[in-house]
DNA sequence: TAGAAAACATAGATAAAACTGATAATTGCC
DNA sequence: GGCAATTATCAGTTTTATCTATGTTTTCTA
């Protein structure tokens, strides 16, 4: 058994073809067919039904590559280990992050991190709290940036930033008139909300908490995915919505005019980098960190007299 | 890189010496020399401080051969995939069992069942519990017996008998008068324990819980690291301990006398396999559960009327 | 249903590699 | 300095991963 065999295997598996796969692994197909004959009587095991078309992986070929595939993932951690030893900045960071914080976050410091550091290979994926959480147990992520505390036992989080909550409203919406809001001045009932699996979600119905006790939940309005839509809608029709600090900052100056900030204290949320507990890459994952803190607004380092709003 | 190169590299660190990891591996010495040189030029890193006698791994080299462990075990696993899926009764088990069950269980069906599945490489460690959940979470073990609930996230605990506390006294205590003891019969200043670290040691005491609330705890007696050597104590000195079922069924019978049950309901210990929860060997260990609960006496297959007492 | 196309297997040749045994170089120790 | 032990180097052999070319089987289409 080789580390190549097992590739060529697990790119046929993805591939669903051995011609096709040969071509991924920079080799012919008879190469390859030939190396995946050889395990597959090296272990006594049919890997593919080849009689299928397209090729299928067998039951117990599955199991195999998906062992494999950890294995080989733990072999190239030593290139991981090796990087971060000799303090050479590159190699490739996977980083996964919530969709109400990347469109605001990422743009402050991405381009000046990847000219920084042009050896790193920095992939990015857009993620629901829940699937980075999942990802990082499964090493399929280095690094999350999610909002905290998320009371996971082996996950490690470092706070970066507090993020106050403001509340965004329509044009004639009557609030417009005051300069600070309480919640007691907001009506549920005019809240537009992101849908189910967002943690942003969860902490506005944690800010609104009392009233919601009270009313039927079922009244909530129409849930989008997304704060910019949330931002539409409101622009467009009548209600308000909550929006993180960050997104509001890139708002036209024009419309900002509808934003208004809390009263003392204000809501606020944490941000944080999260790894697993294995996780490995610390140099590459500090010089991320101290590039983002470098790049946002002094102010949101510290919570001060703001109140964290959780949403587990 | 290949599996063959970082096997060489893992020989050379545990030999500490590249003639010996050769010899090791069935290989000659400058088979292995050159192709440790080649993973070193391939990764361009150092492993060993050759300058050294013996062969000292450098600190970058420990990492990495740490890292490589982990990858390898994780390929080794294909095998047991495979064992497990063709019902092949073959294959290493490394199984770790405390010392309170370990010389009165096993006995019981070791020798029927390494008869029964000669292929298999049973591979027994006696360790405290602690140590066996580390060595499961650390895959350094396939499969633990020991006293359960324990709480533990990522292990999975399947029950496989309810084993009776009894009290053990010497020939001359008042209380072999009586049929069977109350936990109020007890003095603790007479009873002998084992010491911190077994399961068996807080066990006792949380029977003993209401008399110990109410004196010092540092009036406990002697502390002995093996149940064997608690009751040569008790045969040859004055007071009691604590036995667990199974090793009272193992003592001759002059010295059953003076074994006393608890009255209902008897305080009793649920003894488990433990495995983590990414276990592979599923047949191995279901054969093995099997054989035990074929060789142990059958009441104590049901927990009954008795009282189960925790120790985490 | 014949014929073309696609996909995988097989065969023979080749170049890279891994291995061996002998020998040289290095290091530690007396 | 010289001996013993250990690792590196060298030359020759064997193994093997790979390639190109070809064969076989299946699938799609006219």
């Amino acid at each position: 058994m080789t580390i190549v065999q097992l590739e060529y295997v697990i790119a046929v598996d993805r591939h669903r073809s051995f011609a096709r796969a040969a071509k991924s692994c920079f080799v012919t197909q008879p190469t390859l067919s030939m190396q995946v004959k050889k395990l597959e009587e090296e272990l006594n095991v049919i890997l593919f039904d080849r009689s299928k078309k397209p090729v299928m992986t067998t039951d117990i070929g599955r199991k195999i590559i998906a062992q494999a595939k950890i294995g080989l993932r733990s072999l190239k951690k030593i290139e991981d280990v090796i990087n971060d030893e000799k303090d050479e900045i590159k190699g490739e960071l996977r980083l996964g992050v919530i969709p109400t914080l990347s469109p605001y976050l990422l743009p402050l410091f991405i381009t000046d991190f990847i000219q920084k550091y042009p050896q790193v290979n920095l992939v990015i994926e857009e993620l629901i709290s829940e699937h980075i959480i999942k990802k990082l147990n499964d090493d399929e992520l280095d690094l999350g940036i999610l909002v905290t505390p998320l009371n996971e036992k082996n996950l490690i989080e470092t706070p970066l930033f507090y993020e106050s909550f403001v509340v965004y409203m329509s044009t004639n919406h009557p609030l417009t008139k005051k300069v600070k809001v309480a919640f007691d001045d907001l009506n549920i009932n005019e809240m537009w909300l992101l849908k189910e699996g967002h943690c942003f979600r969860n902490q506005a119905i944690n800010i609104c908490a009392d009233q919601l006790l009270a009313e039927s939940k079922n009244q909530l309005k129409f849930e989008s995915g997304s704060l910019e839509t949330l931002k539409r809608i409101v622009e467009n029709q009548y209600g308000f919505t909550f929006l993180p600090e960050l997104a509001m900052m890139t708002m036209e100056e024009i419309k900002k005019k509808y934003i208004r900030q809390f009263k003392t204290p204000e809501p606020v949320r944490e941000v944080s980098l999260v790894v697993h507990r294995s996780f490995l890459k610390e140099r590459l994952i500090n010089l991320l960190k101290d590039e983002i803190l470098d790049h946002i607004p002094v102010h949101l380092r510290e919570k001060g007299e703001r109140k964290l709003v959780e949403w587990v």
